[in-house]
DNA sequence: ACTAACTTGCACACACCTGTGCAAGTTAGT
DNA sequence: ACTAACTTGCACAGGTGTGTGCAAGTTAGT
C-alpha cells in the first residue's frame, strides 16, 4: 500500500497517478449517487476495491479529501470575484460556480446526507458569504426583493444556481449559454425582471470580451 | 396479519389505524431520508417491523401506496386551479403545492433515488404539464422569460418551489408567508420582477379573501 | 537485475437491511 | 368469555457493503 510516510525509497511515481484517479473516478460516481461503494468507485478508476484502502484508510477520509479540495478549488474560484454593484457582484458569482460545476455537484450532493454535512457547510462558506453579502448590497441598493430575509434569499439564490447546474447539464446547454443562465437566474430570484437580469449579463459579457478558463 | 382479502369476521378496527400510523410514519421518515429502513419506520410508528410486513408485502409496495396517495393529493389540489392569466395561474399552482407540502417533499425527495422514478414522475404529471402550460401562456404574453426553452423554465421554476418548501420550514415561516413567498419566487423564476410577483400575489390573496384548508 | 513500492485476489469478520416462518402473546368484536 | 384478528419477538436465509490480513504478482527506480 502507498505510504505518506518517509521511506528508503520513497513514493512512487504512479502511485500518485492512481489517487488522483481514485478521486477523480469518486467525484464522476458520487455525483451520480452519493451513496455509490467504494466497488464503484475503484471499478470507474481502473483499479481493485482493495487498492482504494492503500491510498485512504476509510470510506470517510476519500470523502473529506474530496470535501477539501472541491471547497479548496471554490473558493479559488470566488477569490477574485469583487464587484462594487451587487447585482454584477451576484452574476459573476454565479459564473464562477458554473466554472466549477463538477466540484458544487458533488458538494451539493453530498450535502444531502450523512454527517459529514459540518464538513460540508465549511466547504461552502465562501460562497455563502459571498452571496449573502451581495444580496443585503441588493436589497440596500433597491434592486432586490426586500419582502423576506436577506437570509433566505441567499439560500434560495443558492439552490436556483445548483437546480440550473443541474438543467444546463440535461438540456444540454452551450458554456455560454449555462453561464448567462446561472447568472441570470440567480438575478431572477433576488428579485429581478428577466429583462433586467439579462441587461446586467450583457454589460458583464461585453466587458469581459475573451475570458475564463472551463473546468 | 391483517389480510385484505374476505374473512368470516373480517378487518378490524385498529388493524386500519396501524396502517395508517405506518404510512404517516413512512411519509415522516422518507421525508427525511428516502433510504431509510422499515426499522425506522416501524419505530416511529410505534410498531415492530414485522409488523409492516402485515400490511404490506414488501418496502416498494409501501413506497408504491405512498406515492399514489401524494399523488392523489396533489392531484386533487391542482384540479380546481385555473386561472386565464398565467402568471395567476402559476401562482396559484404554487400555493396548491404550499398546502402540500408535506406530499410534495416525499414525491420529491424520493424522486431522487431508485426505480421509482416512473411512478414518481407520472405522480407529477399533473404539477408538470400545469406548470408548463402557464409558462408558455406567460412567454406568448410577453410576462415570462423568453431566452431559454419553456421547457426548461418550468422545471426551474419547480425546483424553485421545492427549495422554496425547505426554506420556509427551515425559516419557520407563517402560513401565510409560505404561500406568497412559493408563489412569489416561482414567479420570479419565470422571470418577472419581485415587484411585479408581489403586486400578482396581492390581486389573489385580495380576491380570495378568507379561503384554503392546508395540510 | 534487484529490491522496494505498489496492486491484486481471495479470505475473512462484522454490520446492516430485507423478507419469511412460527409460536406466543394481546386486543377487538360478538 | 370466546375466537379470530392482529402484533410481537425471535430465528433464519440471503443480499450488500465496509475494513483488514496475507500471499502472490507486477511495476518503478536505482
Amino acid at each position: 500500500m502507498p505510504d505518506t510516510l518517509n521511506h528508503p525509497r520513497a513514493l512512487r511515481k504512479d502511485a500518485l497517478e492512481n489517487r488522483e484517479a481514485i478521486l477523480a473516478a469518486a467525484a464522476l460516481v458520487f455525483r451520480r449517487d452519493p451513496e455509490s461503494s467504494l466497488d464503484a468507485v475503484a471499478t470507474e478508476a481502473g483499479l481493485s476495491r482493495r487498492a482504494i484502502y492503500g491510498h485512504f484508510a476509510s470510506r470517510d477520509e476519500l470523502l473529506a479529501e474530496l470535501l477539501v479540495r472541491g471547497g479548496a478549488r471554490i473558493s479559488a474560484a470566488l477569490a477574485d470575484v469583487h464587484d462594487p454593484d451587487p447585482r454584477v457582484h451576484l452574476a459573476l458569482v454565479g459564473a464562477a460556480m458554473w466554472g466549477e460545476v463538477q466540484q458544487v455537484r458533488v458538494l451539493a450532493q453530498l450535502a444531502v446526507h450523512g454527517p459529514l454535512e459540518k464538513t460540508i457547510a465549511e466547504a461552502l462558506v465562501p460562497v455563502r458569504s459571498s452571496v449573502r453579502q451581495a444580496v443585503r448590497g441588493g436589497v440596500a441598493g433597491g434592486w432586490f426583493r426586500s419582502d423576506i430575509a436577506a437570509e433566505s434569499v441567499a439560500r434560495l439564490v443558492e439552490d436556483a444556481a445548483i437546480a440550473v447546474l443541474d438543467e444546463a447539464v440535461r438540456a444540454d446547454l452551450t458554456e455560454a449559454e449555462a453561464r448567462r443562465l446561472v447568472m441570470s437566474v440567480g438575478l431572477s430570484v433576488a428579485g429581478l425582471s428577466w429583462q433586467d437580469a439579462a441587461h446586467v449579463v450583457d454589460g458583464i459579457e461585453s466587458s469581459t470580451v475573451t475570458e475564463g478558463p472551463h473546468a
